[in-house]
DNA sequence: AATTATTTTTAGCTTTGCCTAAAATAAAAC
DNA sequence: GTTTTATTTTAGGCAAAGCTAAAAATAATT
């Protein structure tokens, strides 16, 4: 695998988190990777003559098999450092992104498998998303939002969406982590909010907190 | 602190590798850099536009206590990177130059001091290099090379020369480690070849490896 | 179907950072 | 104290990657 230029992987990190293997949009790009439209159109001809993704004019972008597998590995490295940053050097969940964001553009296969060892050959991030394995297999998407679930299950904590740091925030002020297990004790007609049970007490999640987290039955 | 190009601070990097605080030549510099004299030439009127540098034109380029500060601080991130690789990743000494490279431009002040803290506040890298502290100052260069001890005496090995990978092969073969302790049993008046001994038997070290093994009196 | 609005592309400019080749300066040799 | 040699700097080019503004193509609306 060649070695290509931070923005490049930017631009296929964007293309894979906005159509997977699908055409995109011009505009779309440009927005997610926070870029005006002619500079995107100049990026993914130069993708296109390295046959990461195939351009059709006017129509949209779109990842070829290898822009696939090299955005797939430049995940796997994004989770896995997010994954150390939590585990082993105890930041926040909130913190880890922009530093994961540097940290996935170090070339070094080597590095990328030792760090898996290292961190105990994870499936998941600190946030519960999947993390590429070397082959480009992906782990399955875990768990259900919690406004799925019905009165009475019991239910352990597996993924939360990135929705922004005061989301996260609220997060730690309520003490909700991953792992973490409670009842459903009640569902609110009214606004659609949850009252979930543990040992340690009860308390109530609004609809879009729930919206946001993801469980599985346990 | 602003932020770097890589560019820019591997030029720093450089400088204060050859000079410290003192005047490099044009040529000099290019040469550490890998580069042409005249990209470098323009590579440091940039950097003294940003104060990293005094230059005098076909005179030499001199950091300023700014451009000392930050290639301190390049220097501390590559040495912790080191000694992450080395203690925590299982990698061989020879093989974490090229990472450190990399991950020495990583941008973030609580990284590096998580990082630190991780690694047990060490002072010393993985080839017993010293570590610059978060405020600029610098732990002991420690020990003196195998060659200045003499007959009779009992030294622990405390540093390494960056000699290149055949060097540090030799290294392993042999089984030479930061910590090792020995006993000078003879020092060869022929070539200066030097016999050390421990509990498990006797070898022989040429006075080249000598000269870039530092030892201290244990 | 024709016009308007949106999106995308082209054209041309900027900066970083490298290059080669030619000119200018400093150092060494006669 | 010239002249030759070595070093350094200009001058001019090139590629990556961004920008703005104008032109072209597509999509939407009357």
């Amino acid at each position: 695998m060649k070695t290509h230029t931070e923005s490049e992987e930017n631009y296929i990190k964007a293309l894979y988190h906005l159509g997977g293997g699908l055409p995109v949009s011009n505009g779309d790009l440009a927005q997610r990777v926070g870029a005006k439209g002619s500079s995107v159109t100049q990026a993914v001809k130069r993708l296109g003559q390295k046959d990461l993704v195939n351009v059709v004019p006017y129509k949209g972008v779109q990842l070829t098999p290898q822009g696939i597998r090299l955005a797939k590995s430049i995940l796997r490295k994004h989770r896995l450092w997010e994954t150390f940053l939590v585990d082993k050097l105890g930041f926040g969940w909130d913190e880890v992104h922009p530093l994961a964001e540097q940290l996935e553009h170090i070339q070094s296969e080597e590095l990328v498998d030792r760090l898996f060892q290292f961190l105990g050959s994870p499936k998941h991030d600190p946030h519960g998303d999947p993390i590429p394995e070397r082959d480009g297999q992906m782990p399955p998407v875990l768990g259900q939002p919690i406004g799925a679930f019905s009165k009475g299950s019991e239910i352990r904590i597996v993924r939360v969406e990135d929705a922004g740091s005061e989301f996260f925030d609220q997060l730690d002020t309520m003490n909700i982590n991953l792992g973490n297990t409670y009842e459903i004790r009640a569902i609110s007609a009214f606004d659609s909010s949850v009252e979930l049970g543990s040992s340690t007490g009860s308390f109530w999640l609004s609809q879009s907190m729930c919206a946001n987290i993801y469980a599985i039955q346990s």
